[in-house]
DNA sequence: CATTAATTGATTGACGTCTATCATTCCGTG
DNA sequence: CACGGAATGATAGACGTCAATCAATTAATG
């Protein structure tokens, strides 16, 4: 119990980590079947094998990737593709994405971003097919689940070119992974949080917002959001929600028709975006009681709203993470190693007391060209 | 707007990348001089080292690490200091050490777990003193802010080896970074969410639990805890902080006295560990009423208590996230470059709503020795 | 046993960088 | 101009792996 310093060794911290060379030797075969068994070149006896596989584990080799790579001149040339425009999410996103190509080309990872159009589909079909899969080796797509994009997307993992939805999912059957939250599990957590700052009991009528149902992200938070409303918080009315198509000017006219004289909406919660629409009616607004408010992604207008307090929860993807992991996954992937990590991403709960004093690419305004 | 493929290359997709060798041909010095540049051997002419830097930034070569690091035996040599024991938290992190390990071991990297006394300032200082600081490169540690293991940390630094804290933090001028949560920050959380679920100018009475005072970490929690509370719910009244040692049956012990009969405790919020006293008093307890909790860390019993909703809230600071970028972080550090993530992690908030189904390294029992 | 096929060994030249050595050239000083 | 130190060039051998070649050995077949 008081013993210190008890090392649990688990790489064992030899001189020098065996190399294939090593393991031939143990294996009482030359370097060249050695080589033959990990590349599986074939033209190997069983008995050969198992020697090779026996010395590799009594050795514990683990091939060294840099040297690998080093020889056979891998490089790992990435794509997000992303929706261009406005938006503000993916603007943050973008910045990320191209703060970490510095750092990431030292490792022979090059990353390039390229604009699609917003969730249209006959756009992101355009985008795909225009693609030269040749050009990479890994491609990470906010997409849609539209049939019109399987055959593009085929096209492409054919050629070997690694695919994986990136916040908004492609079709399942064809891409190697998903990265992005869980939006219905999102929704859910909007509605516990809503709920529970009405009070134990306490009556509630709750405006929902939204981009447009057809976005199927939306679709999923609303969803959650009413099924948990519904069982847990009876005494808590959910009005139909209104689409924004994600402009503020929409959103903000909606929240002004909602908090309009004598209203009974107690809360807000906007599964979209457009919260610019949002602060502004609120702020204008000046009424020293205002209706909760749960929102979706941090950017510069939803910081604002938190820390003046005219919103409660901003619920946020944590894009820098998203970013982290497709590009981690990706070379994962392409590496042919199983991946880390596989459950979903939680997304994070910011209140007015939680937000880092710096959110990196938040602040507005950053339309540089690299 | 409506433009789709729009490429913005940010790493150039040449043919191939630069080496030094194409550097130093179209500097017009050679490749000794060049190596001479980009590796601080000093002995050269200050017009040289410009035609050599202009000409990396011309081409925007980047050193290659993986080759560089081959051609050196760079191996980094990480040991993760953590308290042994019975500690859920802890050991949830250790599994995730050594769940890293093996795909760690491909890029050089080994990783060691090293137990050390929980929170024991004689039992850490002894710790760090007997560690032999050549065989490691960096070291993270669960630490304290303590002057008497000043000294062994100096000791440890001044052989070059990394050292970063890691959940708790060492004394700041005697480490290079700190991997956590901000604790204060995480008690206004706790604070903001309990203080909206009493419900809007609803009176209250929260029990706060600690293990101790002298743990900085549940001190900070209950600063920022009360801070909010007194502040922004002045309705809301906070009892003196109950002190558990994080023995579970201390926490359940104080919880049954806080919802004795007649009590009118609306809330709880325990800022330390042994929650498996809590869910058990809670179940044992069968009222249909039961009052507000929040809670730290994601581990058995409290996923527990979040499932069967005797638990509303978990603050959990993501062993895994914390691992991954200590790792990160140390590797980043101990090559030299700036690392990429700077500001404190933000916990992860889970409500009955948002657990993902397979938690990594939360089922219990698993004691397993590698 | 001869012939063919399958398997194995031995070796070599990359890959891009580091480290070291040694010979050469340049420049300023006396 | 000669000298010495500073600067530069040229080169070579690692590092661990990949990819390829060719010769040598072994096993399978009729």
């Amino acid at each position: 119990m008081s013993r210190s310093s008890t090392s649990r060794s688990i790489s064992t911290t030899e001189p020098r980590a065996p190399t294939l060379t090593d393991v031939a030797e143990a294996a009482g075969v030359s370097y060249a079947t050695a080589d033959r068994v990990v590349n599986q070149r074939g033209n190997v006896a069983a008995k050969s094998m198992r020697k090779v596989q026996d010395a590799m584990s009594a050795l514990g080799y683990v091939r060294n990737l840099a040297a690998a790579n080093l020889s056979r001149q891998r490089t790992y040339r990435l794509a997000f593709l992303l929706p261009g425009g406005r938006n503000a999410f993916f603007n943050r996103m973008r910045a990320h994405v191209e703060s970490a190509a510095t750092r990431l080309a030292a490792d022979q990872i090059t990353v390039e971003v390229i604009d699609i159009d917003a969730f249209a589909i006959k756009g992101l079909r355009q985008s795909l097919k225009a693609l030269d899969a040749s050009r990479y080796d890994g491609i990470a797509v906010v997409g849609l689940r539209a049939d019109e994009i399987v055959e593009p997307l085929d096209d492409l993992g054919s050629t070997g070119t690694i695919i994986v939805g990136l916040v908004s999912d492609l079709p399942e059957k064809h891409r190697s992974a998903y990265i992005g939250i869980d939006n219905e599990s999102a929704g859910r957590t909007a509605a516990r949080l809503l709920g529970l700052a009405h009070g134990p009991g306490a009556k509630g009528r709750i405006q929902l917002l939204a981009g447009s149902l057809s976005s199927v992200d939306h679709a999923e938070r609303l969803k959650g959001f009413t099924d948990v409303i519904t069982s847990d918080f009876p005494m808590i009315k959910c009005l139909d929600p209104i689409m924004t198509r994600d402009r503020a000017n929409a959103v903000k006219t909606a929240v002004e028709h909602a908090l309009r004289k004598g209203s009974t909406t107690t809360a807000l919660y906007n599964a979209g975006a457009g919260n610019a629409g949002l602060t502004t009616a609120l702020r204008e607004r000046n009424k020293r009681s205002r209706p909760l408010c749960v929102v979706h992604e941090l950017v510069p207008h939803t910081l604002a709203g938190l820390r003046e307090k005219y919103i409660d929860v901003v619920i946020d993807q944590r894009p820098d993470i998203e970013v982290n992991r497709a590009v981690t996954l990706m070379k994962d992937l392409i590496d042919g190693r199983q991946p880390l990590h596989t459950h979903a991403l939680v997304p994070t709960i910011y209140l007015h007391d939680n937000v880092p004093c710096d959110v990196h690419g938040i602040s507005p305004g950053n339309d540089k060209q690299t």
